[in-house]
DNA sequence: TTGAAAGCGCTAACAA
DNA sequence: TTGTTAGCGCTTTCAA
């Protein structure tokens, strides 16, 4: 009911007998204030429930103390462990996070991006599928922004990346040596730079012997799961998914329809989220280093602050996981299997990297 | 290199040849401009690139059109889908969200949330494990504060939750009819409100006929995974699990013991989250209306910025979603189904919701 | 080591 | 209808 006013830094100063100046050093530490006036200070504040305004601060220090994070789809676990790199970062270093979503909107994302940056220190720009031209206007404010997961050749925008197109690489060799050649890929968002990435792999993948299709598709579990029927008319032994949802929701298809993973048709996605170890089959997939890309990303932010520009873009490079959902070409099972069943039944969901299928740059 | 100056309101109205005040005016809508001077200054603005500075507004208008929202886990997928109907609502009407993560480690709320409530209008907490002391000193701040899925007495915190001990009663009941009676329950964090109410209602479920059981667990796959071997040591027929992702993480466990579900064990969850329904075998689960809790929180939320006190809670209703994962009892097996095979086998993921087993409080 | 005071960019009385 | 100006709460010179 009663509307009490706020505790300010001026009140502070009231019980403490000292000025506003000399609370604003004790509460920003400053090593000038005498020990036992600090203490008062300190006393007065706690007592009072004295908190810090962060608008006033914010105006003062002509700095927020936060960044945005534009992000294409919350409901991706993908961009929680992203997020949590970077989050994880940018608390040590007394930062905070606004986080949004363009929900796969492309043509939203740069309003969004003004409208973070208006209240924010710097801007991460996360798998954006930004028009360029709104990429460059975002960039013309001159405020820091670091794009994940895509590069723009031509903008000064530091860029850190997963090498997307080893990692296409990595799967198609580990399925051509599986004996496949009837690969399906079911697409990602068109102006998503990974799925460009990935899709350029693909068609250079014909040097494994490997025949590659594309069906469109998305980046949901319900993408998945609708672009699958789709996919099999292609009557392929394998499927490739442009992420660990899709290949989910595809999975869930193939069971439906009673296609046995993988011995008939053998599925892979990409990022290894959390899920993928325990989906059914376990999900073979193209690890992400999402934690450390969400660490460099802030890392490069941080560079930015202190007016570094020109900054090398980073790139990261992905690890094939074979798990259970892929296996021997049906045509090829006769033969000698290269990885034997006992191998993959062992243990909790494994998390099994071969050296040998690591791929790099 | 060249660090520009951000363009102020004065810029502006130094451009448009007015005064700060009409800038402000024009750009907050008033209607109080003429047309062709508002033009002008609307010209002026956009040629400069204008971007209201946040902080400024701030601490101008007394509030920052941002709430906050604290949560224990950003991995769980549940909260991205109340963050989706929460956001929804408070983007319409022009706010934004900053969230922070708890971690589970209900000792780090409390600076969360007051950490929060400087930066923004309100708190939302989200199924908060607060000790209820560390609660009521946030309280005390009196700024707008409302929970989602826990109750408090005695404390004015207006909350929405679900009838989380209703939805426990529907799964007991939902298995009892089946045949189980040996049941184990996965337990969530000891301090999870929705924990409580479902394990309360787990031991009134003997009037179902049910001998519950409970082991330890926890709120993520891997506490599923690895409380699994001990909740089998019990040797129930069912195994009913905090959240869905426990029941991730004990489905994978199961199939890697060789455990059929559910013909030796039946398994399910709480939440109803996306992957549920994509699970092998779909999972059954009591559905959370997770967006409508969400929304739901934004009213109450508004209510508080208008001054009203002593809201009334609100309290939700799941609904039980029988999939596959539950079946009858081994032991029952013979006597004639409840429920054939058949029936649940139809259709995409089915995310069926047999009106006589939906509960209410 | 401390205090006085000038902003930070914007909003909202109040005057004109 | 428009302009002037006093704050909003805090930081940070600059003096003392």
């Amino acid at each position: 009911m009663t509307r009490t006013r706020a505790v300010t830094i001026s009140r502070v100063a009231e019980a403490a007998g000292v000025s506003v100046a000399t609370v604003s050093r004790v509460m920003n530490g400053s090593a000038t204030v005498a020990p036992q006036l600090a203490e008062r200070v300190r006393e007065a504040a706690a007592r009072l429930g004295y908190r810090p305004n962060a608008s006033a601060q914010g105006l003062a220090r002509g700095r927020t103390g936060m960044i945005g994070v534009l992000l294409p789809d919350l409901a991706n676990p993908y961009f929680h462990e992203v997020m949590k790199g970077l989050t994880a970062e940018a608390v040590a270093d007394g930062y905070h996070t606004l986080v949004a979503a363009s929900d796969e909107v492309p043509e939203d994302e740069g309003s969004l991006a003004h409208e973070l940056l208006r209240q924010t220190d710097g801007l991460v720009l996360c798998s954006s599928r930004m028009p360029r031209h709104d990429l460059s206007e975002v960039l013309d404010a001159g405020r820091p922004v670091v794009s994940v997961n895509r590069q723009v050749s031509g903008l000064a925008l530091p860029a850190v990346t997963v090498d997307s197109h080893a990692g296409m690489l990595a799967v198609c060799g580990h399925l051509a040596r599986q004996g496949h050649r009837q690969v399906t890929y079911l697409s990602g968002p068109p102006l998503s730079w990974s799925h460009r990435e990935r899709r350029r792999a693909l068609s250079e993948s014909s040097a494994f012997g490997i025949d590659p299709q594309t069906v469109d598709c998305g980046s949901t579990m319900d993408d998945g799961y609708r672009a699958t029927d789709a996919a099999l008319e292609r009557r392929p032994t394998a499927i490739i998914a442009f992420n660990d949802i899709v290949a989910f929701g595809a999975l869930a298809r193939l069971r439906e329809r009673g296609v046995a993973v993988p011995d008939e048709v053998s599925i892979a996605g990409f990022d290894d989220i959390a899920f993928a170890a325990y989906a059914s089959p376990a999900l073979t997939t193209v690890r992400n280093p999402k934690e450390q890309l969400g660490r460099h990303a802030w890392r490069m932010l941080t560079r930015l602050f202190k007016g570094e520009r020109g900054l090398e873009p980073q790139v990261l490079v992905p690890e094939l996981v074979v798990r259970d959902s892929t296996g021997p070409a049906p045509a090829a099972i006769a033969t000698p299997r290269l990885q034997g069943p006992s191998a993959r039944a062992a243990g909790r969901p494994s998390v099994r990297s071969p050296r040998g299928e690591a791929t790099s740059s």
